[in-house]
DNA sequence: AAAAATATACCGTCCAGATGGTATAGTTAA
DNA sequence: TTAACTATACCATCTGGACGGTATATTTTT
C-alpha cells in the first residue's frame, strides 16, 4: 500500500507542476520537491521521466474509465446511458479533468506513444456511444461538443461562462432524450 | 520583402518541427537548420525563443482571422454566416489547422501569455457567432463540436473517419439553416 | 561624384547553467 | 537480514543566447 500511495502522490505532484508551471518546468527535481521526496527516491519509483509521464497517463486513463463506466452502470435508462455518462462526467468532474489536462500535455510533449491509453479510452467510448440506441451522428456531435469545452479549457483559449455552460449542458442532455 | 518572407519561412520551419518532432525538439539550432539559416541569423530575426513562438502565434492568428472573415463576407446569406464560416474553414483548411496545432502547443509550453492573440480570436468569433441571427446556444454547440474535432486531432487522440466526418459536417450545417 | 558612415542581414563559436540519469551510501520496516 | 525506500554527490550532455565578425546595400557628408 505504501508503495502505491507514494506513487500516486508523485503523480499528483507531477500533474500539479504541469498545470501550474507548464511542461518545461516538469523536471525530476521539481517533481521530487513538490512530492516531498528526494530525486533519488523519485527515480526509485519511476526510473525515468518517460516512465513518470507514462504513469501519469495510465493512472488518469484508468480513473476516467472507471468513472464513466460507473456512471453508465448506475443509469436506470439503457438508451443513451453512455453518452449521458460521458457528458455528465466531463461537465462535472473538474478535478479529474485537470489531471487529464496535465497528462495529455505531458504525454504529447514527451512522447506521443504515451498517449496510447487515452486513444484506447476514446475508441472504447466512441463505440459504446455509437451502440447506445440513439442516432450515432447526433451522439457523436454531442460528444464532440463536450470535448470542445474541456479541450478549450485545457488550452485556456476559451472559458464558457457558467450560465451558458449550463444551458449547453441542458440542451445536450435534452438531445440525448429526444 | 526579403525580410518578411524570411521571417515567414522561419515560422514555417518552427511549425514543422513542432508537428513532426514535438515541442522538446523545438530548439533554436533545429529551427535554424530546418530554415536553412544559421543560429545567429535566426536570432537576428527573432531575438529569443519566446519571440519566435510569439511570432508563430501572431502569424497564425492573423491568417485565421482573415480566412474566417473573408469566408463570412462572401456568404450571400446574412443569417448564420459566421458560424457557417467557422465550420467551413475549420473542417476544410487542413494545412492552416496544422499551423494552429503547432502554435498552440508551442505557446502553451513556452508561456501561456503568448496565447493571448488566440484568446482574442475566440472572443471575437464567439460574439460574432452569438450575434448571427440564430439561437446562440445552438450556435455555440455547433462551434464546440467543431472545436472538438480539431482539438482531438491536435492531440492525435481521436481521428474521426472521413465518412463520419462528412455526416457530422452536413448535420451541423443543416442545424445552422433550420 | 567620391568617401565616409551607417544599417541590414546574416554567420559560427563559446559558455554558464540546467537537466536527466547514475552511483553509492544510508535508513526504516517486516 | 533483507527488501523497500531515501538522500546526496556527481557527471555528461544539451541549450539559449551573447558575442564578435563579415558582406552588402543605403544614406550622408564633403
Amino acid at each position: 500500500m505504501s508503495r502505491t500511495s507514494r506513487k500516486v502522490e508523485i503523480l499528483h505532484a507531477a500533474s500539479k507542476i504541469v498545470s501550474q508551471k507548464g511542461i518545461f518546468n516538469l523536471t525530476l527535481e521539481a517533481v521530487a520537491l513538490e512530492a516531498g521526496i528526494s530525486k533519488g527516491g523519485l527515480l526509485y519509483h519511476f526510473p525515468s521521466k518517460e516512465e513518470l509521464v507514462k504513469g501519469m497517463v495510465e493512472h488518469l486513463a484508468n480513473n476516467y474509465r472507471e468513472k464513466i463506466a460507473g456512471n453508465a452502470s448506475m443509469d436506470p435508462v439503457e438508451k443513451g446511458k453512455w453518452i449521458r455518462a460521458y457528458v455528465d462526467v466531463t461537465f462535472n468532474q473538474v478535478y479529474a479533468n485537470k489531471d487529464m489536462h496535465s497528462g495529455l500535455l505531458a504525454a504529447k510533449a514527451v512522447n506521443s506513444d504515451l498517449l496510447d491509453p487515452i486513444r484506447e479510452l476514446y475508441t472504447e467510448w466512441q463505440s459504446s456511444i455509437e451502440d447506445d440506441g440513439i442516432d450515432p451522428v447526433k451522439a457523436t456531435i454531442i460528444r464532440l461538443a463536450t470535448d470542445g469545452i474541456w479541450l478549450a479549457e485545457l488550452f485556456d483559449i476559451y472559458h464558457i461562462g457558467d450560465e451558458k455552460k449550463d444551458m449547453v449542458y441542458k440542451t445536450l442532455k435534452e438531445w440525448v432524450d429526444e
